[in-house]
DNA sequence: CAGGATCCTGTTTGATACTG
DNA sequence: CAGTATCAAACAGGATCCTG
């Protein structure tokens, strides 16, 4: 699918199709995708995120993480540790105990990912405020327009 | 971190029902939150990011967006750059002339999330090659367990 | 060109109930 | 405890038609 662009047509553009801005040295390029897609892929759900923070304290048995996320079901949380294991960013450890027990722990790649989501938690602290600024102002503006 | 778990571990511990970890100084916490949710409600999306990131290369009107992202349809791309507006991270400057002429522009604020966004994408170019590893090889142990 | 209004879809998520 | 299985709700996203 995609298959580029199907150029064809070119109805009441004569010249300068492409070639849009490109001022300076662009901070993150790569024309559109990169690996965003990816990473946003495997942390743009709702709870990886959460679960690696939690996990990024230390070791956790399934019921910890779920009292520690708090609001996430069960089921959600099986699926999403699992996603985790899968991509190698967790380890799931199966204590063949009488009531089973299950360890879940970061791995180094896993922490890795720590510094990034601490990245995006700084930002949002600091720009929280401004943010919701802007919101209540477009929000009243768009109440009494003129 | 990885401040040794506290070997507690008892194989049928009774007791110790809560008590959850908090071993040594998190590269990040708060518990749960902070304000990741919050940060990944606005890039948690499919478009946003992209976005972003289009525009972090310059101003960009509305079709040319549209071409740019390449996948995302006029409606996405309208709500994708009205939200973005509405929390201040793009503007969005009209132009009254015969054919409408709308540019897309990144405030401050927004060129301040692009940092963050290269930061996402590095780690992903960096570790795409570990993760697709472990997940062909959770999958290939999935068909043969045994 | 820029975008609003609808309709319609697959995916994500949550609530249970059941098992080892 | 640590899951699996099912079902239904919620939602994001896409296609299309229609204005100014």
């Amino acid at each position: 699918m995609s298959a580029g662009h199907t150029g064809v047509t070119a109805p009441t553009a004569p010249a300068v199709p492409a070639a849009p801005a490109a001022p300076a040295e662009p901070v993150v390029s790569c024309a559109d995708d990169c690996g965003i897609r990816d990473v946003l892929d495997r942390l743009g759900d709702k709870w990886s995120v959460l679960v690696i923070v939690e996990l990024a304290a230390g070791v956790h048995r399934f019921k910890e993480l779920q009292r520690a996320v708090d609001g996430i079901s069960q089921r959600m949380l099986t699926l999403t540790v699992r996603r985790l294991e899968r991509d190698g960013l967790v380890t799931r450890t199966v204590h063949p105990t009488v009531p089973p027990q299950v360890e879940y722990e970061l791995t180094d790649l896993g922490h890795s990912l720590t510094h990034l989501v601490k990245g995006l938690a700084d930002w949002s602290l600091a720009h929280r405020p401004r943010i919701e600024a802007a919101r209540r102002e477009w929000d009243a503006r768009a109440d009494m327009p003129s």
